[in-house]
DNA sequence: TTTACTTAGTTGCATAAACAACTGTATGTC
DNA sequence: GACATACAGTTGTTTATGCAACTAAGTAAA
């Protein structure tokens, strides 16, 4: 049986992931017209400390697939827009615990809303059923990739 | 009818496209690994050119749904490392037409293998037929987006 | 307790993206 | 020809990524 899934002129925007990133610019657009002063992947530090505040670097490195680097970077300047606060752990001083400041909890709402319209416009005329599938198949695309 | 496709935490891997990044770090990998001095970003602008060597850098910009600066730049490195000319238009001396070496002629082969055999391993285990209606998802998703 | 190893996070460097402001060239209208 | 306008490409700034090298802190074995 052929695994060869592609014809030639397919494959390139299979790799680019060229819908994840008219998604991501689409969302980053609504930021900018609301006045949310964030980045898309700012927000998505913001998005994994909404739901476990307090949460290691290290946590939002397997959380959000990044390096280490990136999310000390992503952290630093979450810090200067005064959004989060590292705090040392006391029983491991290794570890930094993130912490959301008050300013960043009220953006959660509007935030997330704004993601959520967004994804409601990208997946309009797109079936339930089809959108669950391509959810699975794009899942098991990460599994073989990372297993 | 809702359309409201999304449970909280799935919403962000779609955002993000954690499947794409995952395909493109690993055909990054393969390049590294077997020698292949380029970027994934590089390579996908000599993609285009191999379909078409002497594409003005804004038939670039439309192919690779990147902005002019960005293709300045990425033809900056290309041309550093070699890879490709610039020339400008005789007719219309705004236009550079973009045409690859030698040096880039010879790297197709051997990436557009490795390109396919990326996507052989991400898709491996999911039918022919789901794939399909992934790509008519993207695809949709893309168009209600960029429309 | 000294040594080796591991883990958490940081820093330096090269590459890339988005946006705005810019130069230079072509076109169309008066 | 002189003007405004549109288009192709460049440059500057900020933000982000990937990799390698690094520091600091904890752990475990000699």
């Amino acid at each position: 049986m052929s695994n060869n899934h592609f014809k030639k002129g397919e494959l390139y925007s299979f790799i680019t992931g060229k819908a994840s990133i008219a998604i991501a610019r689409r969302l980053q657009k609504k930021f900018n017209t609301s006045g949310v002063n964030l980045t898309i992947e700012q927000w998505s530090v913001l998005y994994q400390l909404w739901k476990h505040d307090g949460a290691s670097q290290q946590e939002l490195c397997n959380a959000t697939f990044r390096d280490k680097p990136s999310i000390t970077r992503l952290v630093d300047n979450l810090e200067k827009l005064n959004l989060v606060n590292r705090v040392s752990d006391e029983k491991d001083r290794r570890i930094n615990k993130i912490y959301l400041t008050r300013a960043a909890i009220k953006l959660q709402e509007e935030t997330m809303a704004l993601a959520e319209e967004t994804l409601n416009e990208a997946l309009s005329g797109v079936p339930a059923d089809q959108v669950e599938m391509c959810k699975e198949v794009l899942q098991k695309v990460y599994d073989n990739l990372n297993g």
